[in-house]
DNA sequence: AAAACAAGCAACTTTTTGGTTGCATATTTT
DNA sequence: AAAATATGCAACCAAAAAGTTGCTTGTTTT
């Protein structure tokens, strides 16, 4: 399919999904779906399916005990990012950041 | 319509225009429109469309020179997805996230 | 055992996105 | 002035994404 960095980017590319993985960084617990589903005025299914791509990157891990299934972010997958935006960060000072910069620290 | 960290967010999920702006960034000069599209498969248009989104969220900047159109790099946007990042580097080495927490509170 | 609850699956609709082609316009070049 | 070049604009198409509703399955609670 896509490569591991489009799919996370994708991933946090939607608000609603930001504020998903948010809720589940500064809880202090782990929150069921239906209590995800509970702070957003979307339908219990439309939050399912975000929770479920938070997932498929590693953002989100979800362990089930009985019926409920419980949700923890996992920032991890966010090193990828930060990864790839390491290498623009060079140009962070040059006042259009083009090749100058680059030619110089290597 | 959406806020600025998602429009930024967006622009970059997508693998050509990640591309594109990478050959810009390592670029020594600016380059035409058509010098980009020479770069890639896909149709002229195509290529047009991706860097006008880039545009848009300020990750290129134009300037008309003639029937040309030359485009250069802008890294700046980027500072604000690093910005976004910045609260969740915090929790970079709890080995899950929060998951020890939760272990341990049950 | 029946009712209530938590959640998944699947089908479907709407919107957005990635990409195409054709045509128009302005600028060079010959 | 005619031909070639660089590009934009608009319409269109297909695929993906966002979101909905209805139904099913398993787990608690009463």
């Amino acid at each position: 399919m896509q490569d591991n960095i489009t799919k996370i980017l994708k991933a946090i590319a939607d608000p609603t999904r930001r504020e998903i993985f948010h809720a589940l960084v500064i809880a202090t617990s782990a929150l069921s779906i239906t209590q995800i589903c509970g702070q957003f005025s979307m339908s219990r299914q439309g939050v399912t399916k975000h929770i479920k791509t938070l997932e498929e990157v590693g953002l989100v891990d979800i362990t089930t005990k009985g019926r409920e299934r419980f949700c923890l972010a996992d920032v991890q997958p966010l090193k990828q990012v930060s990864e790839w935006m390491k290498f623009y960060e060079k140009f962070w000072d040059g006042a259009l950041g083009n090749l100058g910069t680059y030619l110089d620290a290597n």
